[in-house]
DNA sequence: TCCTAAATTAGAGTTATTCTAATTAAAGAT
DNA sequence: ATCTTTAATTAGAATAACTCTAATTTAGGA
């Protein structure tokens, strides 16, 4: 995604513009899709962008991932107990934790069938999220 | 479940009996179902069990539930970014977290209907959990 | 009862995350 | 273009979650 974008993002979302957020929110795009680090955790964030701005704090990082989750413009991933990971990539879809290697890759939403619910009489799901263990064959 | 009972447990999964475990494990029986406090943390599961038996250290439930987990005696639940609970109910089921309370839930397996897969040729699964998040009507 | 491997312990060490309070910078108004 | 205000950033301290260490105790088989 394109600079000019990015801050468009960001100004969408009634964000100040400023040169850390656009590194983290470049980063986070960039990573969508690929085979390894898609997903990464505020730690993995940090180190990343620390090489493209070197002054950046990681207070900074953790704030900004925080303030992109509240703002929507990314989502807060529980894929395995105790880890916390991001996600920019927004259209629906669900993760598969590899058992074996820890890759985690995304499941499209189509890829599974429909799934409901004797549940919406109980409660008003506002999302929900699969997650596959197993192993690629 | 009787005290007998959970020494078999522990025993059936070739694990020592010790007062520490069957502290632990009586507590994560008796909290399944419970609409508070069902899926404890490990500090939560500390302050619980420090009550019936206060010279246990933090390290031996740290211990113990991770050795549960390896034995299949337990679960560990990702049900949050970040955080880490136990879970000793083993029949097949998925959570429900009220986005308002945080109140975690069980959600019956049948109640949510069949759900499949394209997913087979692609990978093995080995389990899946889905996460719904809502609020309760 | 004895023996040995495994479990438990207190506390130190790590890692993940948040807080604090001072400094800097974004962006709307002048 | 500059000023002003409010919000963002910073380094480092503080806290929380968890693991490690090395000494001590204990379960359970011989």
């Amino acid at each position: 995604m394109p600079p000019h974008k990015l801050r468009d993002v960001l100004e969408a979302h009634g964000l100040k513009i400023t040169p850390q957020r656009l590194v983290i929110l470049e980063y986070l795009q960039e990573v969508v899709g690929n085979k390894k680090g898609a997903h990464p955790t505020a730690d993995a964030v940090y180190e990343a962008v620390e090489a493209r701005l070197p002054s950046i704090s990681r207070a900074t990082v953790y704030n900004t991932l925080n303030t992109l989750v509240e703002a929507n413009v990314i989502k807060n991933i529980a894929s395995e107990p105790g880890v916390n990971r991001y996600d920019a990539n927004l259209d629906p879809h669900h993760h598969f934790v590899d058992t074996k290697t820890g890759e985690i890759s995304d499941i499209p939403w189509e890829m599974v069938d429909t799934l409901c619910c004797t549940l919406g009489k109980k409660y008003k799901i506002q999302d929900y999220q699969i997650t596959f263990y197993g192993e690629r064959r």
